[in-house]
DNA sequence: CTTTTATCGGACAAATTTGTCCACTTTAAT
DNA sequence: ATTAAAGTGGACAAATTTGTCCGATAAAAG
């Protein structure tokens, strides 16, 4: 559905949320070793979060990724998406024409469409907020 | 949402439904062309097909594949994804977990469980014959 | 039975995605 | 000021996916 490197992003900014919730900052170390990822690869789409300001950072000593506490209220799961993945989950032809609309669809277009729109739907209206909270009861879990 | 692979094999699958139903065998080349696929590759997803019998094949001259007659009311689009593509569709977690389900679930995996059962149910309800209909009438397209 | 036309399948190549390494910058603490 | 601890970013490497080539195989037609 996503990129491996979406994947990562997304649990990622969950668990800096989680923390960040609890007025902690964490390192780079602490997320890849949260979220079970290679912590060099993990950087890189740390830094694009950053650079789409989903997550902050800071240098130095006790420096780290954090989510400042306006944006973890407004941060919706599709910004991560799309600050890693681009637009094509949206736009994307299921049948993977390289153009696919309502005008000159593809044969599944219909079926796909219904899908698609619920994810859109889905990915809008979910807040990494919210996603934390079965976290911090150990509800849910970001490695196994 | 699936590979390249599997939309080339679900557009070829739909092209050869659709002259097998007018009676006609096509060769390696016309689905290429009518899916606007590399030939080659498309050779070896062709091949795939094959050996799950989804697609039948003919070798020699007057060659060429198509779908028998009671295979075309058999077929649904989740036999291809799952010749080509596995059961990654069904089973991966939206998050990358290697291991993900009600009992330990990803933070996201209520979400993530509704979009999917609905895109299981969506490919194991359509028939690869439904989607032809709208091809011959020109109302659907395989290529653009 | 030979030739021609088609798919089959294995090896190879290119492109993309995933992952690693390391020198650089920033910043806090001493 | 110096040092140490963090993230930054560019170059490189590995793995996976996508795509190509070509000889082998099968079958119909002459």
């Amino acid at each position: 559905m996503f990129s491996k490197a979406c994947e990562y992003g997304i649990r990622a900014s969950i668990f800096i949320a989680e923390r960040s919730l609890m007025g902690m900052k964490v390192s780079l170390k602490e997320v890849a070793n949260a979220i079970d990822s290679p912590e060099a690869y993990t950087s890189k789409i740390l830094q694009k979060l950053s650079r789409h300001e989903i997550v902050s950072s800071e240098k130095g000593p006790n420096g780290g990724y954090l989510i400042g506490p306006q944006q973890i209220e407004k941060v919706m799961l599709n910004e991560i998406v799309f600050a890693i993945d681009g637009d094509k989950v949206y736009q994307g032809c299921g049948l993977g024409l390289p153009k696919c609309d309502g005008a000159k669809p593809c044969p599944a277009h219909h079926q796909f469409k219904i899908i698609r729109d619920e994810l859109k739907e889905m990915l809008e209206t979910t807040t990494i907020k919210s996603l934390t909270l079965g976290l911090s009861e150990s509800l849910t879990f970001l490695k196994r």
